[in-house]
DNA sequence: GCGAAGGGTTTTAACGTTCAAAAGGCCTGG
DNA sequence: CCAGGCCTTTTGAACGTTAAAACCCTTCGC
């Protein structure tokens, strides 16, 4: 069956086809009985208007771009949940997400462009933003709208608006969590220097274990890379300290699966003999055992501010809050 | 900067607006010289042609819609990547993946079918696939243009085109690479017999074992879910057999890497004292440590028979061949 | 020298929708 | 009975592009 146009159905409701587009955009303006009529007709004729025709006389697309990141050494295991959540909250505003693929940082800035100049999208939603990052002032010169997933890091003054997850809050929530749980050696397992997401979520856990009292010299570890190898190899260096740690909080569910597998190594069990924290609430979480307590990321709520922010043109800054799941990991020690 | 239309390039190039279309999609019909005038004002003016205009004159959109999955209890580690090569292939094709939710099954279809009237994409890529399928024969009746990544089972007769990732050969490949190493008693890790992935797989451990001479008596084990601990208690099952396997080939990276921390708990070592291997090569394989040998499932080649299926409507069958990426787990024994 | 053929370019007419403005209908009040 | 105003509906044009036909000019064959 080849789809009926706003003609078709007008003439079968015996009115003008402006009348049919007003039905739909602007029901206000009919007369009850002619509403009644003309919706009528659409639905026997099972009209759907035609948005690339709509597009083209409006200029709105209604569909925003987001660049699938390939990471060359960095996993992200919460990407399929990111996409749902963002697509979801695109289609509750009846937009949707365009996918595309780009050079990483300014080099993509031409695809980018021309995917708007070719008017396929309105927008963009930007993630794996970088300190600094150039991409924002980029599209800001060029008027193309975006928002960003993630801060650009001590900036002042940020050229767009972002979303973002607040990560010493998240590490504070582990903290506090493992505290309660009895711990008082509470050890971080971070990553190099270079990254706004790990200080940020290190000054998190410094400054909250002080507020508690506890100690953090010494305690702090750097892992080289995201691995299981060096999630255990520093839960090993920090269980061979004179001191040893009885909670961990790591700064990724990969590198405290790795502090998890050392504890079973050594036959601890966790969350008995210590509590272990991850950050993101990836799948792995669940299928560990014992299940992981760990950080989940508000995935809904990050994609519906994202959306509302890029198709308001606010210019705002939301931070939101992680929310602590636990499992097994932290069982009462 | 407002974006240019043709009638400002033709005005620019002093030629009638159907010479400018003409350059960009026919240029053998221009004389060189008008040809190369009409390409400088293009140039000059930084023309992008409008893709809504277009798309409503050919009714092509150019774009291929995705469902993204969500799935409530299965881990998807691999999206990603297939995601990444999907849009690297539409676009080698000028086209885009557009994404959507819908409810699985048949239930979502009917969102298909609006996305498809409304013209916001020509066809869908399916994935998750599940046995007799009920979405293919909806949307063939429909006619609307679809590609499966995913066969449908056990049906001789498939009513569209599909791509898949033949699962006995890359069992047969693990099998083979463990024999080769020198295993004589190799075990399968599955899962409940619902799945036809899982049957397809396990068939490949099944009959390469018997071309090669190996036993499978007590050695195929069903893990009732896809955690680490279903893999690791099915490993304890195995190896506290009286006649222990001395390689394991599991169904999911998942389940292998939970038989490697089996082994590590019982202080063997994978790799020397039994080799296992998972499938999909998922970003877990490369931060196990050891790396795991996994399948890799050929993504790029996937998603490239998925597009060229789609777009030239052919109704062709694609069985494609994992590769067996070897790290550690399997070193020789 | 004239019709045919053909390459290159322009003209005309859509594609399906919405916007702006005009037209029509109906009621109210003088 | 008509002017004025409000509410509903229609008309005309436009969004930017491409398909098809028409047109012009040159070249070719006889």
């Amino acid at each position: 069956m080849v789809v009926a146009t706003l003609k078709q159905v007008a003439a079968h409701a015996e009115v003008s086809v402006q009348t049919v587009s007003n039905a739909l955009n602007a029901p206000h303006r009919l007369r009850p009985d002619t509403l009644a009529r003309v919706n009528a007709s659409i639905e026997l004729l099972n009209y759907r208007p035609n948005r690339n025709a709509r597009s083209l006389r409006t200029s709105a697309v209604e569909l925003i771009g987001y660049c699938v990141p390939s990471w060359p050494n960095q996993t992200h295991l919460v990407m399929d949940q990111f996409l749902h959540a963002l697509c979801a909250a695109a289609e509750r505003t009846g937009r949707h997400i365009l996918l595309f693929t780009a050079p990483p940082g300014v080099e993509g800035m031409p695809v980018y462009d021309d995917l708007h100049a070719r008017r396929l999208v309105d927008g963009f939603v930007l993630s794996q933003t970088e300190t600094r990052d150039p991409r924002h002032g980029w599209l800001k010169e060029k008027k193309i709208p975006f928002v960003s997933f993630g801060r650009v890091w001590k900036e002042s003054t940020q050229p767009g608006a972002w979303v973002d997850v607040d990560g010493a809050a998240g590490s504070a929530l582990a903290v506090r969590h493992l505290y309660e749980t009895g711990r008082r050696r509470i050890a971080f397992l971070s990553w190099p220097k270079t990254s706004g997401l790990a200080e940020d979520r290190l000054d998190g856990w410094r400054s909250t274990c002080a507020e508690l009292g506890l100690p953090t010299a010494g305690l702090a570890v750097r892992c080289r890379e995201d691995t299981f190898a060096e999630g255990a190899r520093a839960t090993a260096h920090l269980l061979d300290s004179p001191e040893p740690p009885d909670g961990i909080v790591a700064l990724s569910d990969i590198l405290a699966l790795g502090a998890l597998r050392e504890l079973t190594r050594r036959n601890l069990t966790p969350g008995r003999d210590l509590g272990v924290t991850g950050f993101d609430d990836s799948p792995l979480a669940d299928v560990a055992a014992p299940g992981l307590t760990t950080l989940r990321q508000p995935m809904d709520e990050i994609a519906t501010h994202l959306i509302t922010t890029l198709t308001t043109q606010s210019h705002a800054a939301h931070l939101l809050h992680p929310t602590l799941v636990v499992r097994g990991s932290t069982a009462p020690g």
